[in-house]
DNA sequence: TAGTGTGAATGGATTCACAGCC
DNA sequence: GGCTGTGAATCCATTCACACTA
């Protein structure tokens, strides 16, 4: 698949802070991710923008135009290679290489979230669990017993040893903020938040927040008002 | 405000085709209203749109443009008063009254939903738990123990006799298309769903899906372009 | 024919600028 | 002075239209 010419010129880290990169975009790139897997299990080996977007509900074009800021993988009459679009999407998720991962929080949803093996089909690794509970510390982690909950207050030592980019704060809401800021100071750059705040944290480091409550009150909204013209594709523009 | 019936074939339903409140605009009420709950324990009285939106990252012309959507609800020269926008964001959240929840799935993510003290905060009550492992049905629900784990298969019936308009798929990914699909035959409205899957459902029922991995591949990705230099601002936008 | 990639046009959301009120 | 509410302007994501390729 040669490409036309190599001269032109990827809008990332151009300019302003936000990359060049709509989020919308980068969001979808999950689904597309998602939906290729499935494709990959059936054994199809290519797929069309056209029947992508059926699957996920979204416009062909729409896919088409969110796979061209990251260069063109497709082939004209043909469609795009299930396994060489997945791999591309990887790379550009960055989720082509196995990332540890850091739980805080080894309580009801923690527990839940240690358990949860989609993490794991996803190459995220988890490595290790805090907690500062002194009853849950040097307990085994039940679904990972080779991990045991160790103390928070080591997360600094913890995340330079065991090379830890990512992290889920599954503690709750009043203790979310100071973790937050700990997790930022032992080095870690994404964090995955479950409790309901706005997080205060180092502008280098990523967060994620997912308010469970907060989706039941958006829910609320669309029965309330019938705009719940729901089907499947709520998935895309709401979830996050 | 132009779209009422013209019904003019939209693609497939998607996205857009809500009534005349962005979605933007919803997914932020819940998070005026979060704050203005802090500020209510706190004791203030009012608040201006600036400081709300210094709180939450936001512009303040964008809170009172989302506000503006639903009433006049401030006061010129003093800000609105917290007790009132907060009554007035429930009531169009629909969150001013209690919702009867339905959870299915007792493994590890649905135990630690149910023990989740956020939604009864928010007005939403767990009224039922329903599984198909005969080894969970009729155990009391740990953190529940007024309720009874019951089986999957008496779905239509448990939701008519509680008047459950709002359900949580917690099941594993294989089952998750099933059950929506029996939860909506039986009634269901708005279904809070974390299998990753894009589920295929009547349009009359409101679906979210949070994916946990899907989470982590955003901040993957933000993590590795560096995307997270928001300014604090990204946080933001990012959040959901 | 079946499909991608992309400039141009569209449409929707955010920000600006300011009128009006306390 | 401080503040809201809102039309106008801007920005940006999506869709359209079509050149192009296999």
């Amino acid at each position: 698949m040669a490409a036309r010419h190599s001269n032109q010129r990827k809008p990332e880290g151009v300019g302003k802070s936000r990359g060049g990169i709509p989020a919308p975009t980068v969001r979808r790139l999950s689904l597309y991710l998602r939906q290729l897997e499935i494709l990959w299990r059936e054994e199809k080996q290519t797929v069309s923008s056209r029947q992508l977007g059926e699957a996920l509900r979204l416009t062909d074009t729409q896919i088409r135009k969110d796979l061209a800021y990251f260069g063109q993988f497709g082939h004209p009459g043909i469609g795009y290679d299930v396994a060489e679009l997945t791999s591309k999407i990887r790379r550009i998720l960055g989720t082509d290489r196995v990332w540890n991962v850091l739980l805080v929080g080894a309580g009801n949803l923690g527990s839940a979230l240690s358990a949860y093996r989609g993490f794991a089909k996803k190459g995220f690794k988890l490595v290790a669990v805090l907690d500062v509970d002194p009853r849950k510390i040097g307990k085994p982690v039940p679904s990972n017993p080779e991990l045991v909950v160790e103390p928070f207050c080591d997360v600094a030592r913890i995340v330079k040893q065991k090379d830890i980019r990512l992290a889920i704060n599954a503690v709750p809401a009043e203790a979310a903020q100071d973790v937050a800021t700990a997790l930022a100071q032992a080095g870690v750059l994404g964090l995955f938040n479950f409790a309901p705040v706005n997080l205060d944290i180092a502008s280098n480091v990523a967060v994620s927040t997912v308010d469970l409550a907060v989706q039941l009150e958006q829910l609320s909204f669309r029965v309330g008002t019938r705009q719940s013209l729901g089907d499947a594709a709520s998935a895309l523009s709401e979830d996050f």
